[in-house]
DNA sequence: ATAGGGTTAG
């Protein structure tokens, strides 16, 4: 074969694989060093030489692409942009995938060649990737100078995007503004850029704004637009949406599919959820942990894992975002059992216990009270954040560890991690449970003046149940009346609650009517009281207040826990009969009653609920 | 030839 039929050869067999063997690989480009000059025509060596070498066989090798590029003497600006867009993307290490194609673009620029609306969308591509924003600046520099940016609409949506990764929000606004010409995308990256940033409300507005501009939302559009209502919980802004899909022939695929579902769990419609859901032609893990972790953040905790068992059922592979799921409603349903198993599964599949999965792990053991396996998980744990540090602090403040927990909190600052408002809560918290007053008020200034926090409510109730508990119930009132924030339904609760530890009635009534007016449908404040009152032999009042609980149509939330047996989780409610065996576990129960009493335990009874 | 999509903690 004479050179022009071995490149024809190569050609054939190049473009019809997406990757090349080694093998073919060498051949080609011994071939190549060969014969020189290339005896291709241009458009044909832009197809073939990319991938000779994006090749993985070459493991992303600069070296052996500049030498590639350097030998062909003058690479026009067609194949720089070619071998630029066609490296291979290196998900575990971006930096690097960046970094190649800075040192391509400035080979590129030495060769005299300038950028066009090619070259600055990849490049930009590549910098929003790693979030580089120094290095997209320049590039957005450039396309101002070179006017880019004004005539060419890919050029203005990468860039765009670049600040939308960023989380620059203003920029993205800015950009969006500055040249007439948008498209989809355009708006697409806009309303994008605000929902990312917790600004769903703004994206939706946009949304609205580019309806008004007579350009029609595509599937993409309608996800994101679908995951703002998600984050407001707008439901009926979601079914609007909802409708306009169904309306206009929007093609319905596994992501709008998604996020729909995502959308009416957020929302709080479980039924339409599960109605999406089943309806669903195609549906991926990702739908499945939308209806976990949707109802599990909706606290339908025993239907989130009837949901993971069906999942279980059909074969489908739990990934870490269905575990994290699994292990948040195990944690609230105290089912060790199933939390063990994922645990096991975890170590079984090599899946790092790190981030979310073993902060999920740590809080999990915490809740189902094993505080002994969270704090081996925790202390396993390779990289650890606020997060882990805050399950571990509340979950060994809500076992009495007040010691350890502290010390814990002690170890942030030399690890690097700053506390956030919820650590406080954790601390404060530990700090009420060991009646440590002096340092709970320490740590609650430290907030403030050490930290840069600024108290919440929560923590104002922490600190009011802190003082209540350690019998300085003045200054816990003192405290209330002082409070630069309005105080809520946690705080006013707290009092109450230190009101009945020390019999205060006529504070309690106070505080009782401060706690209607704030949450008139609850419950738990006519409880609290009643209880109190019985406490001070004022039964007439307490019998008044369960009469205008009975008016109201108020009944009591029954308190509700719940066991697992051989993967079968069985629900409780106070005075629950339900249960098959229920005669034989109140028979239990008694049993161990009145050994507890053998021990002097005195139960905390009320006599009317 | 190039650009925009869903799910994850304390």
């Amino acid at each position: 074969m004479n050179s022009q039929e071995l490149w024809v050869h190569a050609y054939s067999r190049l473009r019809s694989c997406k990757s090349i063997s080694i093998t073919h690989l060498k051949q080609t480009h011994t071939f190549l060093i060969k014969t020189r000059p290339l005896p291709l025509p241009l458009p044909t060596q832009h197809l073939i030489y990319p991938k000779l070498i994006s090749s993985p066989h070459h493991n992303n090798n600069l070296t052996y692409i500049l030498s590639f590029l350097n030998h062909l003497g003058k690479p026009d600006l067609c194949l720089y942009n070619a071998i630029i867009q066609g490296l291979p993307s290196n998900p575990t290490n971006k930096t690097t995938s960046l970094l190649q194609v800075l040192e391509l673009l400035r080979h590129m620029l030495l060769n005299g060649l300038l950028p066009d609306h090619y070259t600055v969308p990849s490049v930009l591509k590549a910098c929003a990737q790693c979030r580089a924003l120094r290095e997209g600046q320049q590039i957005h520099a450039y396309a101002i100078k070179s006017g880019l940016v004004l005539s060419n609409v890919y050029v203005k949506n990468t860039i765009m995007r670049l600040y939308a990764v960023c989380g620059i929000v203003n920029y993205v606004r800015k950009v969006f503004d500055e040249t007439p010409q948008r498209d989809l995308v355009s708006w697409t990256t806009l309303i994008q850029g605000y929902v990312k940033m917790g600004l769903a409300r703004e994206g939706v507005e946009a949304f609205f704004d580019m309806c008004d501009a007579k350009m029609r939302p595509d599937e993409m559009t309608l996800v994101i637009v679908l995951s703002a209502c998600s984050k407001l919980g707008d439901l009926s802004l979601g079914r609007k949406i909802s409708r306009y899909i169904d309306d206009n022939g929007v093609y319905p695929d596994v992501f709008v599919g998604n996020a729909l579902v995502n959308m009416y769990l957020e929302c709080g419609d479980a039924e339409l959820a599960r109605g999406v859901f089943d309806g669903m032609p195609v549906r991926n893990v990702v739908s499945w942990n939308s209806m976990i972790s949707g109802l599990a953040h909706q606290g339908k905790y025993k239907e989130a894992l009837d949901v993971f068992q069906e999942m279980q059922r059909i074969g489908l592979e739990p990934d870490d975002v269905t575990l994290v799921g699994v292990l948040n409603s195990c944690a609230n349903l105290g089912v060790l059992e199933l939390g063990k198993w994922v645990h096991a599964y975890v170590d079984r599949n090599q899946i790092e216990a790190d981030g979310y999965i073993g902060n999920a792990l740590v809080d999990m053991y915490a809740k189902c009270g094993s505080i002994d396996r969270a704090f081996r998980v925790f202390q396993g744990m390779k990289r650890r954040d606020v997060y882990s540090y805050t399950a571990m602090i509340v979950g060994l403040a809500m076992h009495g560890e007040v010691e350890v927990a502290l010390d814990i909190f002690s170890e942030m600052p030399r690890m690097g991690i700053q506390p956030d408002e919820v650590t406080f809560v954790g601390v404060l918290a530990a700090c009420s449970h060991g009646g440590l007053v002096a340092e709970g008020q320490k740590y609650f200034r430290d907030m403030s003046t050490v930290y840069n926090l600024r108290p919440q409510t929560e923590h104002y109730g922490c600190m009011v149940d802190l003082l209540g508990r350690a019998g300085l119930i003045n200054e816990a009132e003192e405290f209330v009346n002082n409070m630069p924030i309005e105080p809520d339904a946690f705080v006013w609760g707290a009092l109450l609650g230190a009101c009945r530890i020390h019999g205060k009635v006529e504070l309690a009534e106070t505080v009782m009517k401060k706690l209607l007016k704030i949450e008139p449908e609850r419950d738990g404040a006519y409880v609290l009281m009643s209880n109190i009152y019985s406490s001070a032999n004022k039964w007439r009042n307490a019998v008044q207040l369960r009469r205008e609980m009975k008016e109201k149509n108020m009944t009591k939330t029954p308190g509700c826990s719940s066991i697992e047996l051989e993967g079968v989780v069985h629900e409780f409610r106070k005075g629950d009969k339900s249960h098959k065996r229920s005669k034989h576990i109140y028979k239990l129960l008694d049993e161990i009653m009145s050994h507890v009493k053998d021990y002097g335990v005195l139960a905390h009874r009320s006599t009317f609920f």
